[in-house]
DNA sequence: GTCTATAAACCGATAGAC
DNA sequence: GTCTATCGGTTTATAGAC
């Protein structure tokens, strides 16, 4: 059973990832949500910045949750990486380039403007690089290369969904698959040889 | 001598890359640029559009320009590149985390919801990708690799600005200013060798 | 307690004074 | 042609009806 908050989150986290939160008003979460206005501030009595501030936060662990899950179900950690950024390309082709990471045009809005909103955002990209590191390192990657290796791949896909929705192409995560398996494969070969 | 509409279109380029396009109102712009409101309508007959248009066109060939100077500057492509990441990472920390990339914010904003302008932004970035795989062509990467390569030098350029404008922290250009002067350096090894 | 009606401020855009 | 005053619409937020 969907709660009305649940559902209102559920509106919030699409439109968000679609228009950002500037370009979204919350009159038109609640007409997605199928809720009255007045529920808005019974539920987030913070009004707005409350809204987004546990959207950032349930979206950003959900979305962390199926990119590892997804990197959990191949054996190789190389050919997983590689599938990911592919997958990704094929959520973003199949939803006309619209659903790609839940957060990041709202870290962008936020980062010189809403100093509790900007945190909200850290946050969840830090658990995001934290997760991949510890899975690197599983993997077979030297410990001192993991973190640099988790930073650079989580902003590659980052960028990389920047440059396919504005060139509605899927080609940008193709080409950067291939680089960050290289980079993996590089790094486990590196870690083995000693 | 600066015309008001170049003042017009410096003071929209400053305030959309800290605030995104739907976050900065028309208003705004012409209170930074000195210019009183009916101004922008003589200037810009389209109205916010097309101050986005001209905006995005000019403000991308500005910032593509610098960092093409810069690369060139360095005789060796690798340490060209690796340069470039951290000399972006020290714009950024001297600005307050504020002046990353003039048009990802607003990419992202009209990707989904503006086609004139996703088409504006998808142009500027090709231009980029176009130059940076000329450039390392001549650097000694081979030309089946150059674009692939420079798609994902762009990408993770571009998603290092957001973790390091929400994490306020050069760290994550420094550990991919090493990934990719690897990924050139092997591209170039890898090209002379076959 | 759920929801409607409205407030106060701001948005982009325009008409028209000078 | 430069600029001001204002339009209609929309924003977030709140007061109060039921």
């Amino acid at each position: 059973m969907t709660t009305t908050k649940e559902r209102i989150l559920d509106a919030s986290s699409e439109l968000f990832r679609r228009q950002g939160l500037t370009g979204t008003g919350i009159k038109q979460v609640l007409a997605v949500a199928h809720a009255p206005f007045g529920s808005l501030y019974h539920h987030f009595p913070g009004g707005k910045d409350q809204l987004a501030a546990e959207t950032i936060a349930r979206a950003g662990s959900w979305y962390g949750q199926m990119v590892m899950e997804k990197l959990l179900s191949i054996s190789d950690p190389v050919e997983s990486i590689r599938a990911a950024f592919l997958a990704a390309g094929e959520t973003l082709e199949s939803t006309g380039y619209a659903d790609a990471c839940p957060i990041e045009t709202i870290a962008l809005e936020v980062a010189s403007t809403n100093e509790q909103l900007r945190v909200a955002c850290h946050e969840v990209f830090e658990a995001w690089v934290a997760g991949l590191a510890a899975w690197l390192e599983g993997g077979g990657v030297a410990p001192t290369d993991t973190r640099p290796l988790a930073l650079t791949i989580i902003s590659t896909l980052e960028g990389a969904f920047v440059l396919a929705r504005v060139a509605r192409s899927t080609g940008v995560l193709a080409a950067t698959a291939d680089a960050m398996a290289l980079l993996v494969s590089d790094s486990i070969s590196r870690a083995s040889r000693g």
